[in-house]
RNA sequence: GGGCUCUUAGCUCAGUUGGUUCAGAGCACCUGCCUUACAAGCAGGGGGUCACUGGUUCGAGUCCAGUAGGGCCCACCA
């Protein structure tokens, strides 16, 4: 047989996925299997992969993987996010390049751009993510703007107005001058940024020389101020309790007002009101009354109804008021000041509060189930330390701001009667046209009298409903495949959304099934690069995630993503990771040409072939459960370690090495079909994390029906196991390695045979075991002695000698190692006995622990013993 | 400012209810090997005052308090 001496992946892959698709192997129904189901968190249609995608959806597709070889009806839904405000951004910016601004086009008009945008680019993502070996039944590909998915986030708004959860505000929010929309407080970032704390000195109407002066970090809203404000009992301003001040630059007349929102030891303490432009301010000027001058357009531009720097940039603006209050002398300082400034998430521009008309959904009202759900453990978060976070966020939740001024995306159902302010909210223009009539008693209304409301709905909005909604759950209750599916198991996702998204789903799962969506939430870390940076396109410190599959094969890709990510930590990519497991998939590659290179005879197996198939059934007993155990604490990394050395140290480095024939020897054919045998048990287990290495090496070792894949083949659920053969070979290897330990010290080539002399009273153990002994140690000549061997070196393994004769022996260089090992063992001892010494440790300390140590001093004594006669015997 | 959390080998991390020689793993590093499965490899090896200080206990990496330094979340200071 004529195998490369490397694996090489590329093409290996592309035939595996495509077979298995031709075979629908990953194609899920509802049948009497429990179910295993994983709804993906769906990326943005337009997005591209990148490197957190890749740890997200290896994971999901190890869980997916393994529960499908398990015997669960295993059912990972993919589909992809709208992503409202990202996408409407990049549509945007594609018309600009085409000389097309959005102003100009209607409605309908720039949807039908998006569409098209979408058609073209959207889901590239998902064939992406084939590539990485993703076993998702593609057939139940969604989409948040699907029109069943769509009718149900519709269906829901109207649903929650109803029941009187959401309500229509004018109120401060968030907004984005890029975007021109309102964006939720979820959708801010806040930043360092140094600027200035600008103090300007406001005069006194009716006090000519007199001031007072205010500090500000954007003196540019100082044309919208309408009142000064102090703190009550701030005796240095006492003197101007019911004055009034000059405000720089417009010279309006504003009120001097007390409210104990002020801090007196901040700035000067005295601070400007400028209710349209700041939370807090509006709601000092609610407290008092206060005129609201909006002096800003919706682009962050200054109004035309302002006196002065009409249609100037605010930025532009701060620095040229500055400059002319500096001219007029109101300007008394600029101080350097470091303050964090809010910023939109998906332009990244300076968050303006504004004032405006918004939908907002009551979170109090509908969160009470969620918080209990985590609290209680009905819902998991796993690391558990994200309870808290949760727990914190749940119990101070603020009203959801629902609407965005965006039109791709869910228009908000709401329908305006003759252009007032009086609405209806229904899921179709014919009802809402129902409910207007009878809301205002007009029978003669139409169509023509309502206007839907511009608006669409936060992204969010509509993604809170994902593993409802892709089982049409709303649109068709009580269909077969959501009483099937639904609640899902885990929820594999960033903890940067958590509140965005998974607290939300959580509340709709509640809300609308009465039930949790998901039992488990993985919650994973953020791919950083070796400095702990963020991977980021601007930094361009991310690697291209399918050219580090087109270069290492997207086994290695998912090994290397694994070893070093457990729940909750970080990623701290690095090639190396990769290397790391591309060398494991060649080490498998090859121990596979080994298997299968063998010349075959049929002939009686000899005794340590025997040994070495016994042991390694019973290590794989022993390991499954272990990793079992990892996986059900969502310990990825520890349960693919587990496996790593498992198969590299046990079954590469021990097992073959205890079968592999001498060169040139054939080896018995149930020796071969056997180690086969282990060889499929161990991929299996492996699949999982490497789908493609363990389907083609499947396929390597047996000839298989059509429509077997291991992929779909069913694992061993492994006991564990106490076998003593464990522990005897567990001594036999210790043995091994002390031997060899010595030889390498004493510059011995392995080829070089030697005579080995055991002093045990195990010698029917060491008898049994002789055939090892032998593969391993180029013996020969092996015997049992009861005493050392005139010019043989000793070598001690727990209570066992072994003597190794020698050309000529270092007796000084002996003697030296003796004495350290008898310091070493009498320190030990010293401990030991002090302990025991110890009065209040004999009676406090359990019994076992007491035995324990009372063993040990057994054990140092009796090695003492020995070590100081082969000093003796030394001279 | 409020809450949470972390600090163990050069790096990334395990270390379950305090108790076996408990101080571990992988990688990296050092030494020797191109031994026909694999140099993407084999064999062997070195390496840590468990952040610091104090306390509880017969016994502390593990529990408690404080200190120093990271990280996360929330609120937000004009």
């Amino acid at each position: 047989m004529d195998i490369a001496s490397k694996y090489s992946p590329t093409e290996i892959e592309d035939k595996w996925y495509a077979a298995w698709m031709e075979a629908k192997v990953f194609k899920s129904t509802p049948d009497e299997r429990e179910p295993y189901t994983i709804v993906m968190p769906p990326p943005n249609v337009t997005g591209v992969l990148h490197m957190g995608h890749m740890l997200n959806n290896t994971i999901q597709d190890v869980l997916i993987r393994r529960a499908r070889m398990r015997g669960y009806n295993a059912c990972w839904v993919p589909g992809t996010d709208h992503a409202s405000i990202a996408t409407e951004a990049k549509v945007v910016r594609m018309l600009r390049e085409q000389g097309i601004t959005k102003a100009d086009l209607t409605r309908d008009e720039f949807l039908k751009h998006a569409f098209e945008w979408k058609d073209k680019y959207g889901g590239i993502i998902l064939k992406q993510l084939r590539k990485l070996g993703a076993s998702a039944d593609w057939d139940r590909t969604s989409f948040t703007m699907d029109s069943e998915y769509s009718e149900s986030v519709i269906q829901v708004f109207c649903d929650l107005y109803e029941k009187g959860h959401i309500y229509r505000a004018n109120r401060m929010v968030n907004w984005d001058p890029v975007a021109k929309t309102a964006l939720s407080d979820e959708e801010v970032i806040y930043k360092e940024k140094n600027s200035f704390l600008y103090h300007v000195r406001y005069e006194i109407e009716g006090m000519p020389g007199e001031y007072v002066t205010i500090a500000t970090t954007r003196p540019e809203t100082i044309i919208a101020d309408t009142a000064i404000a102090i703190h009550p009992e701030d005796e240095r301003y006492t003197h101007l309790h019911g004055r009034r001040a000059i405000v720089p630059i417009v010279n309006r007349s504003v009120p001097i007002i007390q409210d104990d929102y002020v801090t007196m030891d901040f700035g000067t303490g005295a601070l400007k009101v400028t209710p349209a432009h700041d939370v807090n301010d509006y709601e000092i000027g609610q407290r008092h009354g206060l005129e609201i001058i909006d002096s800003m357009n919706d682009d962050g531009t200054i109004s035309d109804e302002m006196a002065v720097y009409q249609g100037m940039d605010r930025f532009k603006v701060r620095k040229q008021i500055a400059k002319d209050m500096e001219a007029s002398g109101h300007l008394v300082e600029k101080e350097p000041y470091t303050n964090s400034v809010g910023h939109s998430e998906r332009t990244d521009v300076v968050i303006e509060s504004r004032l405006s008309l918004q939908w907002w959904l009551n979170m109090k009202n509908v969160s009470g189930p969620a918080l209990e759900a985590v609290e209680n453990g009905d819902v998991e978060l796993i690391p558990g330390k994200f309870i808290n976070t949760y727990r914190h966020w749940m119990g101070n939740v603020r009203d959801w701001c629902l609407s965005r001024q965006l039109w791709w995306g869910h228009r908000i159902p709401a329908y305006f009667i003759d252009g007032s302010e009086e609405y209806v909210v229904a899921t179709s223009t014919e009802a809402a046209l129902e409910k207007a009539k009878e809301k205002t008693g007009r029978t003669d209304l139409t169509m023509a009298n309502l206007s839907q409301e511009e608006d669409v709905l936060d992204t969010w909005a509509s993604s809170w409903l994902w593993p409802i909604s892709v089982f049409n759950g709303l649109t068709q209750p009580g269909n077969a495949e959501i009483e099937y599916y639904y609640p899902t198991q885990v929820l594999v996702t960033a903890p940067e959304i958590l509140f965005f998204w998974v607290a939300r789903m959580i509340i709709a799962g509640f809300e609308y099934r009465d039930q949790r969506p998901f039992k488990d939430v993985y919650l994973t870390g953020i791919v950083r690069d070796k400095q702990r940076r963020k991977m980021s396109k601007s930094l361009g410190n991310s690697p291209d995630p399918l050219d580090l599959i087109a270069d290492y094969g997207a086994d290695s890709v998912r090994v290397g993503m694994l070893l070093s990510s457990p729940a909750g930590n970080d990623l701290l990519y690095d090639d190396a990771l990769v290397e790391q497991g591309r060398n494991f998939a060649n080490k498998i590659w090859n121990a596979f040409r080994l298997v299968k290179g063998w010349e075959i005879v049929d002939t009686e197996q000899q005794e340590r072939e025997k040994i070495a198939i016994k042991w390694m059934k019973e290590r794989i007993q022993e390991a499954g459960v272990e990793v079992d155990d990892h996986f059900d604490k969502y310990r990825l990394s520890d349960a693919l370690m587990s496996m790593y050395k498992l198969i590299w140290d046990d079954f590469c480095s021990w097992f073959l090495e205890m079968i592999k024939p001498n060169y040139g020897d054939p080896i018995s054919r149930q020796t071969q079909e056997e180690s086969l045998e282990i060889f499929e048990e161990l991929m299996k287990m492996l699949h999982p994390f490497m789908p493609f290495l363990t389907e083609e090496l499947y396929h390597g070792m047996k000839e298989r029906a059509e429509g077997d894949f291991i992929c779909i083949a069913q694992q061993v659920q492994t006991k564990g196991s106490e076998a003593p053969i464990l522990q005897e070979v567990e001594l036999i290897k210790e043995a091994i390695t002390a031997v060899r330990a010595f030889r390498a010290e004493k510059g011995l080539s392995p080829k070089e045979a030697i005579e080995l002399y055991i002093n045990s009273e195990k010698e029917a153990l060491f008898q049994h075991y002789e055939s090892v002994l032998v593969k391993f140690l180029n013996t020969s000549k092996i015997e049992f002695a009861k005493e050392q061997i005139d010019g043989t070196a000793s070598i001690r393994v727990q209570s066992h000698e072994f003597y190794i004769p020698l050309g000529a022996i270092d007796v000084e260089a002996e003697k030296e190692k003796l004495y350290k090992e008898i310091e070493y063992t009498e320190g030990f001892l010293k401990i030991v006995l002090k302990k025991l010494g110890n009065e209040r440790f004999v009676n406090n300390a359990p019994e076992a622990v007491v035995a324990t140590e009372r063993k040990k001093q057994a054990d140092a004594e009796a090695k003492l013993e020995v070590l100081r006669k082969s000093l003796a015997e030394l001279g």
